[in-house]
RNA sequence: CUCCCUGUAGUUCAAUGGAUAGAACACCAGCCUUCUAAGCUGGUUAUGAAGGUUCGAUUCCUUCCGGGGAGACCA
């Protein structure tokens, strides 16, 4: 693709000149596609140049159609008002699609990404669900783009929040202890342990109504975690670890994993010494009641605290701590943050204090920031119990899925449903939460999630496994090969959009935004299915039937190549 | 009070400043003796308001109205 326009784009060059103007720099990026494949297959809008010439688009649109020369890939040029369209030939765009692309060698570099970084004192809920599927897909997305890519995690797993669940659990282990019952423990209560330590965080929220000193206990709780006390940090631990090995289990449930995890209470008083060195260089401040801010009026941002006045860090401080580890452990040129948009403000501050520190890869930081995830009755809220629970959430969606599979073959067995279930169930999620933009926010609707039919995962999957069929009966009855011609309008649609998956990848990537390809996707798939119905492939004539079964191959493979960068699985039968 | 994001069919989402604002769901009417009907075909419905910049504005600017978020010792 990139060499027809190329190609064209020279060929525009040269006319311009003859007609006595200068062609616009990015001539090639101006090619663009026209609204309908009926005008063309590529359009050259003449506006910019209309100043120019002395004349109107139109008639710059119409001489430059009669001064282009012709060429083989070209069938015809023709103006329609303001712009110059172009016929692809068909022949040339197959030769094309199935020229062997060269595979991208990793060249530019290594990209650290940070996603999920969950509190550990409840099970992940929806909102991390979108983080997670969104910083997997542009990890996959970057990785397919050339670049070296390191996933991390960062796990909150010190903090007041942990130390409520922890109050929670010792006031429940008291009143066990009077009538002489050992303390539950996630095996005891047969209860996944994330969901375990985080039904005490919830205990503790309500019982603070009735009794506000269990507020005083959680804070000497933390207080005797950061004097180090044994018993209190050996319950942190047993606490942490149930909630850790659940949260492992969602993980490995979403296809979701990481290169290298950072624990919160292993680095969260680190930064210190950094801050401090550079107070002493003049770089950063201390105010009169003792804290320690750095002054970002150069970045047009507000002050920023980090360290407090009694000397005690921030969390700040360790983020601008591993911001540094992150580079040196890994040498990476860029770093990417995956955090929610109410932390926009945050994050600007972050990387502007690193640049404050001159560190110079401090103007690569990224902030991919994504809207919240809403229900359609409102915002989540954990008081409430309105919190979309993920775990809660899969289980759901394999039950719907199998219930799909069951009333299309009730004679599956049952582990072959069940595993059909689970990618189904997973591309539907998936598709969803990636489909829509990161910067919007996104109304849940559990019933449009759920939906197999219409923009879905499971329509791409279907999609898949149709052409799959396909080319396994194929296989069957292999018959002659002969050159043949794709010279239909349909099928020369569907080599365009294929030419344009590289370049769809390539925009993913530079945006941050798996979106991109989900819509490039759908709209595939629909060609595909629409193709499917109108032109027989099997039983086509000898002489075309062979080229069309290498086209479905090609589009079965981009379709699976795609839906890999969103982190989708797909099926061959289903 | 200040700053950031946001407002598109009944609903959920699209649209590098470009040709007739696209899909999907829902609703109605069709299509399985033909490669998987989780599919396909057809039908009804939208840019919050007013100005401005531009040959051209859903997109950029201003004001107003509505929604969300953030604003130095929580993150």
């Amino acid at each position: 693709m990139e060499t027809i326009k190329k190609r064209i784009a020279n060929a525009l060059k040269n006319s311009l000149k003859k007609m006595g103007g200068v062609a616009p720099l990015a001539i090639e990026s101006l090619l663009e596609s026209p609204p309908d494949s009926t005008l063309g297959d590529l359009a050259f809008p003449c506006f910019s140049l209309a100043k120019e010439l002395r004349k109107s688009p139109a008639q710059v649109a119409d001489e430059l159609a009669c001064a282009l020369p012709k060429a083989a890939d070209v069938d015809r040029v023709s103006a329609a008002g303001p712009y110059v369209n172009f016929f692809l030939n068909a022949r040339a765009l197959a030769a094309l699609a199935n020229s062997k692309t060269p595979k991208k060698k990793k060249t530019k570099g290594t990209i650290v990404i940070e996603y999920v970084s969950p509190n550990t004192n409840k099970p992940l809920h929806l909102g991390h669900v979108r983080n997670a599927v969104l910083g997997d897909s542009v990890a996959r997305i970057l990785e397919a783009t050339g670049n070296t890519v390191v996933k991390t995690c960062l796990v909150n797993d010190r903090g007041i929040h942990i130390c409520k669940s922890m109050v929670a659990y010792l006031e429940e282990g008291k009143k066990l202890e009077v009538r002489g019952k050992r303390l539950p423990t996630p095996k005891s209560e047969d209860t996944k342990g994330d969901h375990f330590v985080g039904n005490h965080y919830v205990l503790f929220e309500r019982k603070l109504k009735d009794d506000p000193s269990l507020m005083e206990s959680a804070q000497e709780c933390l207080k005797r975690w950061e004097a180090g006390d044994r018993r209190t940090r050996t319950l942190w631990k047993k606490m942490n670890t149930w909630v850790l090995a659940g949260m492992k289990e969602t993980y490995r449930r979403l296809g979701i994993d990481f290169d290298k995890t950072y624990f919160e209470s292993q680095i969260y008083d680190k930064g210190k010494d950094l801050i401090l060195k550079n107070l002493n260089k003049g770089v950063v401040v201390r105010d009169e009641t003792g804290a320690v801010y750095a002054d970002l009026s150069t970045w047009n941002l507000p002050n920023k605290i980090l360290l407090r006045k009694d000397g005690t860090c921030l969390y700040i401080t360790q983020d601008v701590y591993l911001a540094v580890q992150k580079a040196k452990d890994f040498k990476a040129r860029s770093s990417i943050y995956v955090i929610g948009s109410e932390q926009d403000l945050y994050l600007k501050q972050l990387f502007a204090v690193l640049d404050l520190f001159k560190f110079v890869w401090a103007k690569n930081l990224r902030h991919l920031s994504y809207g919240m995830v809403n229900l359609p009755e409102g915002k989540m809220k954990s008081r409430e119990g309105t919190v979309v629970d993920a775990d809660d959430l899969l289980d759901e969606l394999e039950t719907l899925a199998r219930v799909e599979i069951q009333k299309r073959d009730a004679a599956l067995s049952q582990k072959e449903a069940s595993r059909r279930a689970k990618t189904i169930a997973l591309s539907a999620l998936k598709f969803y939460m990636v489909d829509v933009s990161p910067k919007s926010e996104m109304t849940f609707d559990p019933k449009q999630s759920i939906a197999f039919q219409g923009h879905t995962g499971p329509y791409l999957l279907y999609t898949v496994a149709r052409l799959e069929s396909i080319l396994r009966k194929a296989k069957k009855s292999r018959a002659p090969v002969r050159g043949a011609a794709y010279d239909w309008l349909a099928e020369k649609q569907l080599l365009l959009s294929l030419l344009q998956f590289d370049d769809i990848t390539r925009r993913a990537a530079a945006e941050l935004n798996p979106s991109v390809i989900s819509h490039y996707l759908f709209d595939l798939a629909q060609k595909i299915n629409d193709y499917y119905h109108t032109t027989p492939i099997l039983s086509a004539p000898e002489s075309i039937r062979q080229s069309r079964i290498l086209l479905i191959a090609r589009l079965s493979g981009t379709l699976k190549q795609g839906l890999d960068l969103l982190g989708i699985k797909t099926l061959e039968k289903m």
